[in-house]
DNA sequence: TCTGGGGTCCTAGGACCC
DNA sequence: TCTGGGGTCCTAGGACCC
């Protein structure tokens, strides 16, 4: 038996902890770049605001009352933190399952909806965050009923002969999305109970053994075991779009110094070593007009590494290889690939096993303590202005949690 | 003016091996 | 004149998730 604990509206819901102002108005949290909704309130639902709706069509519904926020992911983060610090202390075991979600085993578990329940007042109480519970004998059934339970009290079991099952679109299955559910929709299944009972041969053929395993998740048969463990990153990826499209290869090479920096201290973090690294850039596919070019390299090291300075040499290569002038990018990344830790790594039989670099411990280590870019390389150094391709983000909350000089003011 | 970022898994097909 | 059987690895593309 999983239970589903999910933030409502997660991002939202964390803007509101600090700044109470926001409480019962529509808000909406914009992605990157304030580029779109990514999470809203119930109330700016009711607004008839969209999921990845763009920002520049919900600026006029400011005058009906919606606050629009910049992401504050590190707030966020922190947040969801605590929220599973909560869970832990109750749940006999947890599978930490993105940012606002985890999957709880609950079996054995007496009287577990007024148990989930409490978890639920347990949680808001002392992380502000309200949240549903699903509960359900499969990963599958439990993410149904979280989704009863976010319009029906908070706690909503569901069995694989519900009813409720159909209420559901099938396309609000957990692992239809909107490919196989127009697949699905040609052979006239049209909801959760019909896919349930749909032909097993059918629905292995068209979408293979992941939509097959499904299917036998809404009858009721396990298929998703709860993962304790986060498995080791197979890739990492740093990218972003830029604030201002940029032309000339200086501002590109800064952007992709940043993100690769990033990248190797979230390596350094899981304690890997890359040996393939990915760069890429593009112009702007959302201005079919302008000249359009989207190259991108993977370049491969002879020896794995899990050094900055590494790495960069690699990226700048590859920035030298695809760069062409004359066009305006407005998106960049670097990926980490062939990643392993340093122990599972094949010995070189000519070289010295692969160390990690002190000095790249030192800059980890000063950056913890003292703020993300207190020491970088010279190639992302900033001088005085924030350059054209950082990211916009006009209205962000403070870093209350997570920057002692941003800490929130208590009033006497 | 405007449209995010970061992942995973599966499958098919080709290259290659003995 | 004929031309097997069994396998691995890699890549690209497609699907999904939050």
């Amino acid at each position: 038996m999983f239970a589903l604990v999910d933030a409502n509206a997660f991002y939202c819901s964390a803007e509101r902890i600090f700044d109470p102002a926001l409480r019962n108005k529509p808000l909406v949290v914009l992605s990157n770049n304030d580029g779109n909704a990514i999470s809203r309130t119930d109330e700016a639902k009711a607004l008839g605001i969209r999921m990845g709706q763009p920002a520049h069509e919900l600026a006029p519904l400011r005058r009906q009352g919606l606050v629009l926020r910049s992401a504050n992911f590190a707030l966020y983060g922190d947040i969801s933190a605590r929220v599973v610090d909560v869970l832990r202390e109750h749940a006999p075991a947890l599978e930490v399952y993105s940012i606002d979600e985890s999957f709880l085993d609950v079996r054995g578990i007496h009287h577990v909806i007024p148990w989930c329940d409490r978890l639920r007042a347990r949680v808001h109480r002392h992380t502000g965050i309200p949240c549903a519970v699903g509960i359900g004998k499969t990963k599958t059934l439990a993410k149904l009923g979280n989704r009863l339970a976010k319009t029906s009290g908070g706690v909503c079991q569901v069995s694989s002969s519900d009813s409720a099952l159909a209420t559901f679109d099938v396309g609000d299955v957990w692992g239809v999305g909107s490919a196989f559910g127009k697949h699905l929709a040609a052979h006239g299944i049209h909801t959760a109970a019909q896919l349930r009972d749909a032909s097993g041969d059918l629905i292995r053929q068209i979408g293979g053994v992941v939509l097959a395993r499904t299917q036998r998740e809404l009858q009721g048969h396990p298929c998703l075991a709860l993962e304790e463990s986060p498995p080791s990153p197979k890739q990492i990826m740093v990218s972003r779009s830029f604030g201002q499209r940029v032309s000339d290869v200086d501002a590109l090479a800064q952007a992709l110094s940043t993100f690769a920096q990033r990248a190797c201290a979230k390596l350094r973090r899981h304690g890997l070593t890359t040996a393939a690294i990915g760069v890429f850039f593009s112009t702007d596919s959302f201005r079919p007009e302008m000249p359009q070019y989207h190259p991108s390299a993977t370049i491969g090291l002879a020896h794995p590494t899990d050094d900055s300075r590494d790495v960069l040499a690699a990226v700048f290569a590859a920035l030298r290889q695809r760069f062409r002038p004359g066009y305006a990018y407005k998106r960049a990344g670097v990926i980490l690939y062939d990643l392993a830790a340093v122990a599972d790594r094949q010995p070189d039989l000519f070289r010295q096993p692969v160390q990690s670099s002190p000095l790249m411990s030192h800059v980890d280590a000063i950056n913890a303590r003292f703020g993300r870019n207190t020491v970088t390389l010279a190639s992302s150094l900033v001088h005085g202005m924030a350059p054209a391709w950082s990211m916009r983000q006009a209205a962000r909350s403070p870093l209350y949690t997570t920057r002692i000089d941003q800490l929130p003011h208590a009033r006497c």
